[in-house]
DNA sequence: TTGCCAATTTGACATGGAACAAGTTTGCGG
DNA sequence: CCGCAAACTTGTTCCATGTCAAATTGGCAA
């Protein structure tokens, strides 16, 4: 967990979160200063539920998971964090208590806002507030999704529809034709709510119906029969 | 949907909600001039998914429910409002599309304040921001462990868990041993995201059990026996 | 290279819940 | 009071998914 400064590329790129647009020029350079880089190594926990949120985050390079743990104990992956961006906000200029960890998963960069200057940051520029909302609310929406997913459709759809969304927001903001960088299967199998055994099968049935690359590592090829997969009501 | 002014119960019982508590008297008063009072029937839509909220909403007596409508026209019931108290707070402060419909399912009186009321609120009282935002906070909880529940939980033990939490919610503005009211069994099935044949045999299997009484009435008996229910991994 | 451990796959099996199909009850309007 | 439509219940069937168990693969370090 080392702590450097931001580099110009790495600036640019956390002035683009929407939480940060509404500032001026100078007000964010002085919420830069405050902030700091911290290093990760996969398996580290960034926050656990119940701690108090007392920072917020930004996401420079590599991959998170949030988790839920149940009262018996039991884990289930409920997002991945993949692509640059900040996320924690809300809860962080609320200073709650998280609902989730947050585990790293691939060796991570992340900037860290102590929730002191977001706060001010508030209190300076009432805008950030209706930014913060909004961000909340589709993540509200996405989860209302969610819900509805494992309310209607049947495994073999809920796994269609997340390597369409995994691929597409991944692909978003990647060079070319590189790969997808996709979390290991078990990880995948907990965020779509099965066990890894009916995961591995519902990949061979896409393997069977041409939607994805057969071998062991995902690759989507026909997107059209992906789609297909992730409305069909019946199998 | 007839307009009338707020009594001076209903003027206390607006006034705690949490949104209002960090008012003034005053300035509170000022708002409570800019609202309506609306009268609703039964099957009414007070919105629908996708409308931009415009109103935020209190809710002053009669049941509501918010149903999400998938592309396949699909209906899944995500939450009853059935207590007073203050809704879509955050959506209407952020003037997004709504995600659900808004229907009504008991004769509804409901107070409607205008958006750009709660807009000059909000610029005039900042800690409004941070009692929006934890609002907003503790409904993603709960939508985090209804996606647990559906992950990990069977019919039975949602059955069980609702019924205890409905119970609750209910028993806690309730004058004194008075009966629940509970919604149409068929759309408790749809809440809690299963066949309304399947909802029915789970009550059955209650009722065997003892936890609640025999008969087309739901009333919980056993508060107990339910809780174990809600638990028992092993039927 | 070998060995070890975790992840993944595969197989066999039981079962719970969805789907379909009748009944039965309830509530409401005439 | 009657009759209809909607809600609810009950019965039956089927199959997808969870579970348990075992084999295979893959990554990593000695």
């Amino acid at each position: 967990m080392r702590s450097r400064p931001l580099s110009e590329t790495e600036y640019d790129l956390v002035a683009t979160a929407p939480l940060f647009t509404a500032l001026g020029d100078d007000r964010f350079r002085e919420l830069a200063g405050k902030c700091r880089i911290e290093h990760r190594a996969a398996g580290d926990h960034l926050f656990r539920a119940g701690d108090i949120a007392a920072n917020l985050y930004f996401l420079l390079s590599g991959q998170l998971r949030l988790v839920k743990i149940s009262a018996q104990g039991d884990e289930t992956v409920m997002h991945f964090l993949t692509l640059p961006g900040a996320f924690a906000e809300a809860i962080s200029l609320a200073g709650r208590a998280f609902p989730v960890n947050c585990e790293v998963m691939e060796e991570c960069e992340i900037v860290v806002v102590p929730r002191d200057a977001c706060i001010a940051l508030l209190r300076s520029t009432p805008r950030v507030a209706t930014d913060v909302l909004i961000r909340l609310i589709e993540w509200e929406r996405f989860l209302l999704g969610e819900i509805y997913q494992l309310r209607h459709a049947k495994p073999l759809q809920r796994i269609a529809s997340f390597l369409i969304d995994f691929e597409d927001r991944s692909s978003e903001q990647r060079p070319d034709d590189n790969l997808t960088a996709y979390p290991e299967k078990r990880l995948i199998a907990s965020r779509i709510g099965v066990t890894p055994e009916t995961f591995s099968r519902s990949l061979r049935k896409l393997e069977a119906a041409g939607a994805i690359a057969k071998g062991p590592h995902l690759k989507i090829l026909d997107r059209r029969v992906l789609e297909q997969a992730a409305c069909n009501t019946a199998p």
